[in-house]
DNA sequence: TTCTCAATGTGCAAAGTTGCGCAATGGGAA
DNA sequence: TTCCCATTGCGCAACTTTGCACATTGAGAA
């Protein structure tokens, strides 16, 4: 037994239709707007009932916020490769830079997704939703990295805030015209966070 | 015209329809449990149909959590209160600290409600939008304390942060056993909080 | 290889959400 | 006071969400 093991191909089948139905679901958002989708279009486009729709997402919006999602777990995953001495907030602003950075070479079209989920109104709710989704999967890495509980005051602050500034950057980003720079606004609210606010 | 004038006749039934369908929420999820209630239900217990329900809520939960809305609405209001030279972190922590004191003197069925909420998981999501509404209205507040830009980096971060630090306490004391001092908690996380993550 | 079980996909029905249009009414202008 | 209209309540229809029951199919045991 290897420590990453190989998925099964229940699991991929699972992860493809996941995939399949974010895709479908931003293909037509894109191509109709992203109000003009329901889910039947969506579900017919990856080739399963309704049903199935919704035994994967419990709405559109978490369908289109997929991508988002991924994102950001994969740099709560970046985390776990910081070295283990390291402070966590270091380690937290390190890995949201190296991630940053990297987003900002190739992302021709993670730009209009995030711009389209600035026209819709009512996505900002499950933007929300999907971060706050994940501070349970934050606390969990900054406990093994630290020892310490994930359910204590320090590190369940840590992630909240940590996610916040993710989420306040974001937002303000959306605001400002094309071309701004998103890892120098993150930078400034995670180090506003950093400083602390007494 | 005075600063507070009068509402009108016609504010003052939209507000008692809102607060009627709120109570008749909380006492039908009380009676059977909060899954067990639906929006027919609440809407005929206050004497109005289904679709005026969903012109005052947008689901059972905001109903619900209408009663959360409110207290904190009351205590970004409070912030107002506090003297004008009073720097940011000390006016909010200040209005948090006589919040919750007076919250801890009278609370007979606020208890109820609350573990009522931990028991629901769907409300959860519901709760942090209901806090993520709250940014904008303590945005508004502290921008006009302090003269910024309500839309600036330290402002949005500021408002954030705080709210993320009340949830957070919330949560917390609700895995707590019964009779825990909420105070303690909140004063915890905002200590935290302005002190810091670097 | 074959058998068994749990996970997955689906249809159906009940409940919830939302846009549209119409009727009633409070607030303010004339 | 009288009139106008924006706000509010509501019915209706389309769409979304969720619990339930059943068929199908990987994964692992025998």
């Amino acid at each position: 037994m290897t420590t990453a093991a190989e998925p099964g191909l229940r699991e991929r089948k699972k992860a493809a239709t996941r995939q399949s139905l974010h895709a479908a679901a931003m293909r037509l958002a894109i191509e109709h707007g992203p109000e003009r989708v329901t889910v039947e279009a969506i579900a017919d486009e990856a080739g399963v009932s309704r049903r199935t729709f919704s035994n994967y997402f419990g709405s559109k919006e978490e369908a289109l916020l997929y991508g988002d999602y991924q994102r950001i777990h994969l740099l709560i995953e970046q985390v776990r490769a910081r070295p283990a001495g390291e402070p966590t907030w270091v380690a937290l602003t390190a890995a949201a830079e190296q991630f940053y950075l990297k987003l900002g070479d190739l992302d021709p079209q993670w730009v209009a997704q995030s711009r389209l989920v600035r026209a819709q109104p009512g996505l900002v709710g499950a933007q929300v939703q999907t971060f706050a989704a994940l501070e349970r999967d934050l606390s969990a890495e900054i406990a093994a990295r630290t020892g310490a509980d994930p359910a204590s005051v320090r590190v369940k602050m840590t992630s909240a805030v940590f996610l916040a500034s993710l989420r306040v950057a974001l937002h303000i980003w959306l605001d400002k015209p094309p071309g701004t720079n998103l890892w120098e606004l993150v930078s400034e609210t995670l180090a506003e966070a950093g400083r602390g606010f007494a």
